[in-house]
Order: structure tokens, then sequence, then C-alpha cells
DNA sequence: GTAATTTCTAAACCTAACTTGAGGTCAAGG
DNA sequence: CCTTGACCTCAAGTTAGGTTTAGAAATTAC
């Protein structure tokens, strides 16, 4: 075995392509976790170079920094993931993506709805109501858009 | 005609479902224009319901407040949309969203071929490239997930 | 052995979209 | 008249995900 005398933080911020800045906060995150050299001065592993990457496919995905955190923690030893680890996690992201794929074409869906009828009154529009907030209270937009109920002269 | 005496803020809160805060907020932001009655208070047009109601269903699109001032000042005389306004605007909405879904769909293509290559190198992986971010410079990750070219003995 | 880079820390700053708080005013009901 | 609730302004706080700055110490390059 090669000493482990580990990599600098510029380096890794080459070869990720993230700034010094970035990782140093990843690293506040518990995201990454590099020892110390004799001046004070942060080592990582090379393996972090994998590991970032993998923070930031995460992010591209939709996931915020404490959920990659979460991942991370789930594995075993808390190692960056192999790619054994990545074909079981990436199922998992596949997942989310179709939900949130689902959710836009449900909303598109809707939007045509309303292109169609014309009506503008969406007593029951997804649009501005994406989950739950349609539930809470008896609040809320009655009648979103065009509550001509009421004395409107305008428009 | 009925005198226009207009509606307050906190009817105006309870019809939208939104905060007196988020509505007053709003106003700093040019999406709502309210005048002011003999006491100094807000008074709005009933047909800003309808109006921010608009600004809540093209937020949830993915518009952001300054693109929705930007619809609303394009209207004739910077109104609130009217039916065939509103036809014509969701148009653009659902260009929009087809593009967003379209964005997240590639990215789940891109990960089914990384599951299923299983190689983890990704060289041309777009799922942490979005769209731009991989033309800038020589910088980037280059091989993103595994760089097994060098010394690496740990996983 | 210098000079030029890099890295260090801590704190402040940034954007978006709001919320909260302090201190004061306005309007309606009893 | 007095109280209560809705409203007012302005400043500061919040969350997420970082960046910027300043001054000092370590490392690397020549």
């Amino acid at each position: 075995m090669m000493p482990v005398s580990g990599i600098s933080i510029g380096y890794l911020a080459d070869r990720t392509g993230l700034a010094v800045s970035a990782i140093r906060y990843y690293e506040t995150q518990g995201l990454v976790e590099p020892w110390r050299n004799d001046g004070g001065q942060r080592r990582f592993h090379r393996a972090d170079i994998r590991r970032l990457s993998f923070v930031m496919i995460a992010q591209q995905i939709g996931f915020s920094l404490p959920d990659i955190r979460g991942f991370l923690k789930a594995l075993p030893g808390g190692r960056t993931p192999t790619p054994a680890d990545w074909t079981a996690i990436s199922e998992g992201f596949r997942e989310h993506l179709d939900q949130r794929i689902e959710t836009l074409v449900q909303m598109r869906d809707k939007l045509d709805g309303c292109i169609g009828c014309g009506c503008l009154s969406l007593p029951n529009c997804a649009l501005y109501n994406p989950k739950d907030q349609a539930a809470q209270k008896g609040k809320g937009p009655r009648f979103l858009m065009g509550d001509r109920s009421e004395t409107e002269n305008e428009v």
C-alpha cells in the first residue's frame, strides 16, 4: 500500500469542477470529512472526487444537501458510494425523478383543461395547489380565476 | 355602476389564501398596485383576486416574480388577465412546462444509462451538467464517478 | 532562500421570497 | 368613550446554497 497522503482542496476542486469555497461549505454540511496535515490544511481521500460527484448528481436530481447527507450516512461505514451502492441508490433516484415528472405532467394536463374550457373558474385547480395546501382549513382561493359570484362589473 | 370602494388586504388574503405580508411584498414587486383610502389603508380591485391567483399559478409552473410581472405588464394597459388573455398566456406556460418536463426526462434517460452500464465513469454524463456548465473552460469533472486512472486503492 | 501560490479562519454578503417584530394608527362595536 | 382587531411602516430575520473578503500561515516553485 502506498502512503495515504491525501489530495488538497484545490486539486479536488479542479477534479470536480466545484469551487474551493463550495467544498469547504460541504464539509460544514457533513458531506465530506477531510483530515488535516501538519500545517493544518485539509487533505481528502481520492475517493472524495467520486463522493462529491455523487453529491452533484443528487443535487441535479432535486435532492437537498441534508437529503444527500442522509444517503451517504446510510451507506455501510458512511463510505463513498461504490458501484454496487450506486446501482441501489440510483433506483431511488429514478423514483424521485419519476415523481417530479409525474407532478409536472399532471400540472400540464390541468393547464390544458383550463385552456380548453376557458371557464377560468378552476375551483378544483391543482395548479396553484401542488399537493396539500388545499386541505388546510377553510381558507384558500375558492373560485380561483374569476369569482363572478359577487358584484363584479370590471374587466 | 356601483361605487368602486375596493376590498381590503385582509379580504384579499382570505380569498386568495395568501398571507397579508405576502400581498404587501407583491406590491413592492410590482405585481399589484392598490390605492389608498382616506385612512391610508390599501384598497384593491376585486379583480386582484384573479390577478393574484394568476401569480400563484405562474409560480407553481416555475416562473419567478419578475417573470410574472413581465407577463402582467405585457397585457394591454397592464390589466389583470381576462379569459382571452389567459388562453394566450397559458400557451406560453405550456411550453415552459414542456421544457421542464423534457429536461427531467432526459435526466432520467441518462440515469437509466448509468444504471445499465454500471461503469460509473460518466465522462459524458449530463446529470450534473444540466445545460451549459460543461462548456466552461477546461474545468469540471473529467471522470465523474470513479477515476481509476491514478493510484487509487481505496473505494 | 525567496517569491508566488495555496490554504487557513471567521464573518459578512448574496438572491429569492417571504415572515416577524416593534411601535403606532384606523375603524367598528358595545 | 373605550376596547379590540385590522392595518400601517420599516427594519431585521429566515432558508438554501453558496461566495467574498481580509489578514495570516503554509506550501510550492525557481
